[in-house]
DNA sequence: GATTGACAAATAATGTACGATCTGGAAGCT
DNA sequence: AGCTTCCAGATCGTACATTATTTGTCAATC
């Protein structure tokens, strides 16, 4: 219980008030539930929290509020924090939702895309082949770039909103691991099949395949998930 | 701007530390919002609220930390929050994602059902059908209780968590105006259709009919806005 | 004379410190 | 053993200090 937030701070050594980069609380406390630095249904101790980040509690506390609002901590009066557990049933959990939203998305851009936003999503295409996994930070990025792109001007800014949170999460979570060869190909082959349906102006079968997209990563995973949950405990 | 949450404070007269009845400060920022007392994309001031609730600033501003994690305020650093309009389009965005989500739920609660659940949503139809809208306000607890039933057991708690705050809001804001005669019959017809369903296994059918609901009440509460806005900006 | 620029005062958000209140568990009593 | 009492620890609320933004004024320039 000793080292929550303090991992990252293996550079900065015994430094206490260190000028933080750029990261607030909020974001540096949803990291650690995310990535798993704090255990499952651990207490969260605002008073600990405070001196582990360099503050007063009071910035800690409303960042634990703003966690609750999201649902990664749960909060019962006088009696703090606890943290969600971000185990495989909530991977699945969110990614069942986005198998439903992602499709709906998806087929809306089909009926308003333009040549200009074709060449841009064959150019991202093209970078994401290009470097083929070489960099994974890299390819989160430009993969990021390509969804955005399709879903970036949908009138539905609250189910953007929502992809945006749970991509984030699950993005956060897959950094953990790193992508099974198959898995890559599969990604590949998944982008080029939406981009001919996008082409095609099949609204379908583009919503059937980003719909299969989302199904394989979530299974990905989940299935990497557990199996560094059984080979190191 | 001078009545907020002040408005139901009439009975209470000029009383500063009033006992809230149960609710906190989160919950009357909330209805605020929801009930459109708070104009959109008005500043909310701490010390304002503060003072209006009869407490201090801290109490409202990890409030307003919970209500921006669930987007219902949009903070920017040093600058403050700002109430998100909850106008007809959050409406239709909401309802939207609802749309998508339901009957999925719907779905996996056909695979499941069992006779004595048949037999509990035929006794709450059977009520339901028999106040026939005397009482908004136990109408919507018997809608509540129904479609709770199915979907309480589902296993997607974060699906299930969204619908209920969905619902939350929906109802919230529906509050404000009444159920046209139209829309009422309407009601039940689809709460009889998609009982038929179920009895039948069908869930194609049940799903079906469940989006058909879904979206027949957003596109009246919509309209009910819409009017409202009109008649009396 | 009007516009724009900088500077100063007010206003409001953010952070710190401390006291009040509640919970949980251990020690003591029947 | 079971119940009560009490104390340590943590949360919650209040007050205050600090910092940033906004506003208003005045002067210099076009």
């Amino acid at each position: 219980m000793s080292t929550i937030t303090n991992i990252r701070d293996a550079s900065s050594e015994g430094d206490d008030s260190m000028e933080d980069g750029g990261s607030s609380i909020y974001e540096r406390l949803r990291d650690d539930i995310i990535h798993g630095r704090v255990k499952a249904n651990e207490r969260l101790k605002v008073a600990d929290l405070a001196s582990r980040m360099g503050t007063s509690t009071n910035p800690v506390r409303e960042a634990l509020q703003q966690l609750r609002g999201e649902g990664f901590v749960i909060m019962t009066p006088n009696r703090g924090a606890r943290v969600r557990p971000i185990d495989e049933e909530f991977v699945r959990d969110i990614c069942e939702i986005e198998v439903l939203i992602e499709p709906a998305l998806t087929r809306w851009f089909v009926g308003i895309v333009t040549k200009e936003d074709i060449e841009e999503l064959e150019s991202i295409q093209a970078e994401i082949e290009g470097l083929n996994f070489a960099d994974e930070m890299k390819h989160s990025n430009l993969d990021l770039r390509f969804h955005k792109l399709m879903y970036d001007r949908h009138y539905n800014r609250h189910a953007v909103d929502l992809w945006m949170r749970h991509r984030h999460i699950l993005w956060a979570i897959s950094r953990r691991f790193p992508t099974s060869l198959s898995r890559q190909s599969n990604v590949l082959d998944e982008h080029r099949e939406l981009l001919a349906c996008i082409k095609a102006q099949d609204a379908d079968g583009a919503a059937r395949m980003i719909g299969r997209h989302v199904e394989g990563s979530g299974r990905h995973i989940i299935e990497r998930m557990r199996l560094a949950r059984l080979t190191a405990p």
